[in-house]
DNA sequence: GGAAGTGACTTCCATGATGATAGCGAGGCG
DNA sequence: CGCCTCGCTATCATCATGGAAGTCACTTCC
């Protein structure tokens, strides 16, 4: 009765939630993408029991997204940084950032994109990067690849019935 | 010594995670945006147990990203929906997806996003909306909005030392 | 040079969260 | 009428979490 892994399933994202999905995971990087690579700075940081803080560096670190290394020898210390892995999640946390920003801060945004030239507040946007087209409208579907099983099969078929890329198919 | 519980906090990062950061709640949306509506439909598509199914779906509801109605009454029968603010949540699904694929499919990816057109596979990247420059370089921050508190821009401030938005900037 | 940090943890334990299974209530089906 | 489906709720053993305190290897202060 231990708690579900996620890892033996075929769907890409269930694979990256095994890795990260868990209680405090997202919150440890989002502070390792802010610089933060101690232990101390993370526990000050999220208020977290050193038990657990231990317990999920050492997840994050088996999973391949940080890296631990000792910086210090005579005072024997570690420190957590990102490998490229890590550094590649970047864009889901941004998006995460930019969904809280728009649907959980009632008081107005704690943290915002900008434009580092103009100042400007920048709104993130998925697009495909050979003919930089939004990700979203029926011109984009998810298919199949090479490794689906007959599970991932089945969902699929069930949102090519209805257009899972496109929005607002509502239409009546 | 509940789980602690990230709704106080004022990053949008940890506001977001407060609702959707359970394990299970990812996959059901997943399975929500590829079409799936009703509790048998998700309690077998992710092999989970019914009294998890039932109050990750309640929270789900609560957190305003499902809803939940009726959509028969001779036999009583329920169906959750995504709403708006659900519906919101799907760049987040596909950078995770990208993420997972990248990163955790050595046998290739199960899914993959292709142009609806040429069948192309897509590689998503973040722009800014209105400029379409790609939202990594040093041309991109992170600032303290209005209602950032002092956590927050500690943690601004450490970034801002390090361009979190700027990627390999480890040039030596 | 002994006392008091500091940083990175580990151990312990009470309690909440999970997972598996069983059961229930309102129908519908033959 | 008996049995099946759907959408749950109830129960219970086990696991994970959070809090506090302790450990270990130094370093620094007085």
């Amino acid at each position: 009765m231990q708690r579900k892994s996620f890892r033996t399933m075929a769907c890409p994202i269930a694979r990256g939630l095994d890795r990260v999905g868990e209680w405090w995971s997202i919150l440890i990087l989002r502070d390792a993408f802010a610089g933060m690579t101690r232990f101390e700075e993370f526990r000050e940081s999220l208020g977290i029991a050193p038990g657990m803080l231990s317990r999920r560096l050492a997840a994050l670190v088996e999973a391949g997204v940080l890296e631990r290394r000792r910086y210090s020898d005579s005072p024997p210390r570690e420190e957590y940084v990102l490998t490229p892995r890590g550094e590649d999640f970047r864009p889901v946390l941004l998006t995460l950032l930019a969904w809280g920003n728009r649907h959980f801060t009632p008081e107005g945004p704690s943290v915002q994109i900008v434009d580092a030239a103009t100042g400007a507040p920048a709104e993130p946007v998925l697009v495909d990067r050979a003919t930089l087209r939004p990700i979203e409208a029926p011109e984009f579907r998810l298919v199949a690849g090479p490794a689906a099983g007959r599970g991932m099969k089945a969902r699929l078929a069930r949102e090519r019935s209805r257009d899972l890329l496109g929005p607002k198919e509502i239409s009546a």
